[in-house]
DNA sequence: GACTCTTGAATTAGTCAGACCTAATGCGTT
DNA sequence: AACGCATTAGGTCTGACTAATTCAAGAGTC
């Protein structure tokens, strides 16, 4: 999936994503594009593309008579979900789940207090439904199942929201949950209040009862930010 | 500032990018690579890595055999730095102003919270010299001042939550609030109640008050969004 | 006759190599 | 300290070639 035939550029962006945001070239850090073109035995064209990518999501800077420098962390596109997608897969995965699980605490509450005002029949009917997924899937070993469930959820309501900006982190809530599941423990069923609390967000949704939306969505939201500090410090 | 001088490929982004964000070339329209090159008079290599810089924001796919096909709004990175200032410039910027807003009263609050705990001493004193000098401006047709001032404060909340995603959202407030100021009406001075609860922000995150910010931060969010209400149907 | 499968021609992006241009940088001279 | 020039690495252009994909025409089948 990462690894889409986009062309020869693409394999370089793939090793050289995560090799920058991982850390590997320090900030500050000079390259040049002749010898990464001979690095990874590409043209100087092909190279020059994936530069300009690197450089539009503020990884890297292109200056005559200097070369390629990597960026200050602090200025990199952290919203691209290809740089989400590379530093989650690097060593600073813990600190990475975290930033964006505070994010989702922020963002999902409100979206699911607009969801209750602006959902369809449609969107309420595929909330209950993934709602009563998760409560099959909730109990003997069927994380994988839960999961999917889960992200359908949490996808529908960032896009019952109604609002663009809510709606674009649907991937960014998939790769937290998937990275929560496959990179923690596998042992256990996921925690029954948070399964209750899920069918009691569709419900809300429903009823259009935004108030209680939010509160119940903050309540999962403060949940998962408790697992955080408990399985990581 | 936004015709940096990024050599050749930079102006045709800054045409190219508007224009299909702006809806010129609706979803599904195909391009191609020579015409396009022909049009802006630059060679193939420059145009490719402008498509490139497109692809990798998602607004375009490229495909053999059958051109640079626009991809649907719902695809676009719309977090992408770029993508918001392009569409912000555009004739939906009354719907961009609106999803923005709605993410900043989603984000902000949290953020103010997070930074109550984690501000240190230097913030405090800069996010009260902002306060002031909101203050001072507020009265007197010196809305011009008085943005500046606005900006940095939320600036320095963002980045005091500690939150690096929170912290990278700096740019859009400021884009946000800058649009407002310049495109709406400027005869009247600000709400001397948001004055005030900006103050206020600023003593609760200095007292360690994370409930007290992001309260009044809420309402500050909520004041924005009842402006928006009122100016824009 | 309608349908499917195969084949090949047309088209467009992808890649490469080499040449030349341009602008920063850094050093040596004055 | 100020100036100027050589160096260097990115920026641009060109032309030729490659490769993938679409589309249509034709052969074969039911």
């Amino acid at each position: 999936m990462s690894t889409r035939g986009r062309g020869l550029h693409g394999h370089v962006l793939d090793t050289l994503g995560p090799a920058i945001t991982a850390g590997e070239y320090p900030p500050g850090s000079v390259l040049r594009t002749d010898e990464l073109a001979q690095r990874f035995e590409v043209s100087r064209s092909v190279m020059r593309e994936a530069v300009r990518v690197l450089e539009s999501m503020h990884l890297v800077e292109s200056r005559r008579r200097v070369g390629v420098t990597v960026r200050p962390t602090a200025e990199w596109n952290v919203y691209d979900p290809q740089v989400i997608r590379w530093r989650l897969a690097g060593a600073d995965r813990p600190r990475q789940l975290r930033s964006l699980t505070v994010l989702r605490s922020a963002v999902e509450p409100v979206a699911a207090g607009l969801a209750a005002r602006h959902a369809t029949a449609e969107q309420c009917a595929e909330l209950t439904e993934c709602a009563l997924g998760m409560v099959a899937t909730s109990r003997g070993q069927q994380l994988e199942g839960y999961l999917v469930h889960d992200v359908a959820f949490h996808r529908i309501v960032l896009n019952a929201s109604g609002n663009e900006m809510f709606a674009r982190l649907g991937d960014v809530v998939a790769e937290v949950l998937t990275g929560r599941t496959h990179h923690q423990v596998m042992f256990e069923d996921p925690d029954p209040a948070a399964v209750t609390l899920h069918v009691q967000v569709a419900e809300a949704v429903r009823a259009g009862d935004a108030d209680r939306a939010e509160s119940l969505t903050r309540e999962i939201a403060v949940g998962a930010l408790r697992e955080l500090d408990v399985l990581a410090p």
